[in-house]
DNA sequence: TGGAAACTGTGTCTACGGTACACAGAAGCA
DNA sequence: TGCTTCTGTGTACCGTAGACACAGTTTCCA
């Protein structure tokens, strides 16, 4: 058995327990929730070995003991941390996949280094994280997508949720971050005649809160609806237009 | 001038020369290219001041005294990679986007840690990103959409490319990962009794190619449609099911 | 019942990473 | 010429991940 074998098994396979020797002190359990704890509280950067291991009152070299390394130890993390998705639902494609976008990013909200945990290069995938993936693949079961397009429609919907979410935490997190941002602002207004379309935009009057995510989410569904739409047998369709109004316009 | 403003100057403004003093041997143009040669080559995770300075054949110290920490680094080097963003064009809103999104993904294929060096906390951003920025959010202009729509759509899109960029790189790396791909694969094959949409998904016969690009695209611009239709006056309107179509089933 | 084997937790070590600081030398201005 | 200012460098500190050997503990088997 390789290495990759063995995380995988010891995210997805039933925790194979020698007899022999001393009991283990800790727990893959024990361990996730220190880093968890830790994560929210602080962020993953300042996640390590030894805090995670000065938390649990133990050495980091004791950790080594049960991850094979600081990557499987964030995998347990986020598996710790997503939890299972909502329960299979009948309710239709589009109600289904909003709620699922708005559960995703609450998630994203509470935990935001799941964001930092899953960006970046190749990555362990657990069982939930997976179980979530399915949701949003069944939702669109039966009508008449492939199952490539399926898939990819999904990471469309989950791509946006990261997105979004990332960009939130930015825009939430302390002073100097969002002193950035409005620098930004800044920026564009004093350059504008490079960026014309953005001084434009940025210039409107808003309508104050921040409807990003509900704008993307809605443009997805409407994309998938119009797709749905083109698959049906002739004589089922009805226009796009007919659907309840979707229009987020403020005024 | 504090710290942000420093590294704001650095990326925007004129470099501020000092008259005293010996002249200096680097320029920020050669440091930032030195950090892409290495990036481009090993990832960014092998850009170290250390590194960077020893390509250049000076010591990682002195390169403080060209950048205030890696992160402006960082900014610089994406500042020079991205480079500028195509001219404004005339052409369809629609179009415009497409071609955005193909160039903006061909840049991530050629510089995959670009994508490291966007994702993650709040970071500087320099004049040529914003500018390819700028491109999309004029590309949506005089179509109904208020500053607000215009660039949350424009978020949408970035992020899409973003997503399907990191995903292709994923797919793309060195066989390991690959292998952990396919592992996954046999993960949801092996508990299809958990995972029934995915397995029946990943079971069909698939195209072969990878197509997530484009139909996120598609179906994002097919979004867009909908909405910037329902902004049209009555009379202008057309069905969105008369439009060329965009089917991309396989079969 | 007494090894022998297997396992746990620990202490030590290496090789990096970013960056603070003091200092020597070079270049321009007075 | 001498003062000021700037450059590049050497040394240092603290943090990281992880390798490895070792001592102590527990269970199995002869």
């Amino acid at each position: 058995m390789n290495e990759q074998d063995a995380a995988v098994r010891l995210l997805w396979g039933p925790p194979a327990r020698p007899t022999r020797g001393p009991k283990p002190a800790l727990s893959l359990e024990s361990i996730a929730r220190a880093g968890v704890e830790i994560a929210d509280a602080e962020g993953l950067a300042a996640v390590s070995m030894q805090r995670v291991a000065g938390l649990l009152a133990y050495t980091k070299m004791s950790l080594y003991r049960y991850v094979q390394g600081k990557a499987e130890l964030i995998a347990l993390m986020v598996e710790h941390t997503v939890g299972e998705p909502p329960p299979p639902s009948a309710a239709p494609w589009r109600d289904q996949l909003t709620d699922w976008a708005h559960r995703m990013a609450a998630l994203f909200a509470a935990h935001p280094w799941v964001l930092d945990a899953l960006s970046g290069g190749p990555r362990l995938t657990g069982p939930r994280e997976l179980a979530w993936l399915e949701r949003v693949v069944a939702a669109l079961d039966g009508h008449g997508l492939s199952g490539a397009e399926r898939m990819d429609a999904a990471v469309l919907l989950v791509g946006h949720v990261r997105t979004i979410a990332a960009q939130q935490r930015q825009s939430r997190e302390g002073s100097p971050e969002a002193e950035m941002l409005r620098a930004l602002g800044g920026l564009v207004a004093s350059h504008a005649e490079r960026y014309p379309a953005l001084a434009a935009a940025m210039a409107e009057p808003g309508e104050g809160r921040d409807n990003a995510f509900d704008f993307g989410v809605e443009r997805i569904l409407d994309g998938l609806a119009a797709l749905i739409d083109r698959r049906k047998p002739l004589d089922r369709r009805k226009p796009l237009d007919n659907r309840k109004p979707l229009d987020n316009r403020a005024d």
